[in-house]
DNA sequence: GGCTATTTAGCACGACCGGTCGTTTTATTT
DNA sequence: AAATAAAACGACCGGTCGTGCTAAATAGCC
């Protein structure tokens, strides 16, 4: 078996994630992608039906890695409010401990892709959705901790939460401000210490 | 004195920013603004310098139009917690009532230019300090009025505010989520409500 | 070593990119 | 009506884009 194909395919993949971070959809490029992976354009080609297909491939390959760094560790953290913490905490910033050389391609890819259909933009949806519900799971398991109030608004913290994130990322990336693990992490504390308290963001409808 | 010039430049303006609220920077080229404002794109070339300054006039022109929409209107409410719950009000969906056919074209040049170098980023930058800047200005007025303690810390209010903001775009422009007023309005509420009592969110650093 | 399947490279294509050219149209002034 | 200046035009530059089609290299198996 042992096909000389898949080395090159991860290799591709590597260099494509990196590429994505550092530079957005946009920037991924046949021509770019296979220089970086030392191949030429078309041979990089050969291993996809489409660069739709392409850019699908390195969205999930960026899935995969962010599970291994954030989700995975995460784990390790004591049910309830400290796993929650646990994975805000590991979420903002991955890709920078991932080694990659830019920020979150997902969150990039959200902006990138505003509106203009295709299956590209679906599976950014699907991602962040997944994403987004992996998030209502651990807030849903503070409450079975009895950290969390019952009555309280998952879907709005989850909500926040990814507010939070996206001005981390932007905080980050663009004003490259020092302080922004501070700030998200005081949102986010604030977020939580409010939540707590069961008066301000209970649930209001169904 | 009656230049047409005057005219077809407002075209092109008019039409730039709607592209660009659309379809981001990267949607916005020399052919297709041509196509949509109904002239040649030599006829459109000679109104700019380089394509950079194109992006950095209907970047100026999207902030001509969110004043209009969003600052002006929020100073007919009354100074202090009045007027920033007013001018979030309206920052949230503004394009949408400016009348643009997509999203908010600097949030989106925000995650676009995520870091790549130039004149247009740097432009990005700024209009993103002034704004900031302006919004810590109206929590000020809150402040001054009494209604928000002394000792907040303004800059880590404006930054969660921002954070909202995305995540707001993001539901509406990604997800279609048709609760992301109610979302972000929620949000905002908490924002302030926790603001209001100082214990949470006052200043720790200079 | 030769056979065959896979993987890579080479090459060409049409479309579009930002940008420049000389020319034609349009409007103003005399 | 003639002269002049501004504005828009169409053609075209070198490049890069995504994407096919074909040939060369490289592997595993007998």
């Amino acid at each position: 078996m042992a096909r000389t194909g898949d080395d090159t395919k991860q290799r591709i993949r590597e260099a494509g994630v990196a590429l994505l971070s550092a530079e957005g959809l946009s920037g991924v490029s046949l021509g770019a992608l296979a220089e970086r992976a030392r191949m030429s354009k078309s041979g990089l080609f050969a291993h996809y039906r489409s660069k739709d297909d392409l850019q699908i491939d390195l969205l999930l390959a960026s899935t995969e890695i962010s599970a291994r760094v954030v989700v995975t560790p995460a784990m390790s953290a004591a049910p309830g409010l400290p796993r929650l913490e646990a994975i805000f905490g590991l979420w903002c910033g991955w890709s920078r401990r991932a080694g990659l050389p830019g920020g979150c391609p997902i969150a990039a890819a959200l902006f990138e892709l505003d509106d203009l259909p295709g299956p590209v933009r679906q599976t950014v949806v699907d991602l962040e959705a997944r994403w987004r519900g992996l998030l209502a799971g651990f807030v849903r398991g503070a409450i079975a901790a009895g950290h969390l109030p019952e009555a309280l608004d998952v879907d709005q913290v989850v909500w926040e939460m990814t507010g939070i994130y996206l001005a981390h990322h932007a905080a980050m990336r663009l004003v490259r401000a020092a302080d922004a693990d501070d700030r998200a992490q005081a949102a986010f504390s604030r977020l939580i210490a409010s939540a707590a308290d069961d008066q301000k963001t209970q649930k209001t409808r169904e």
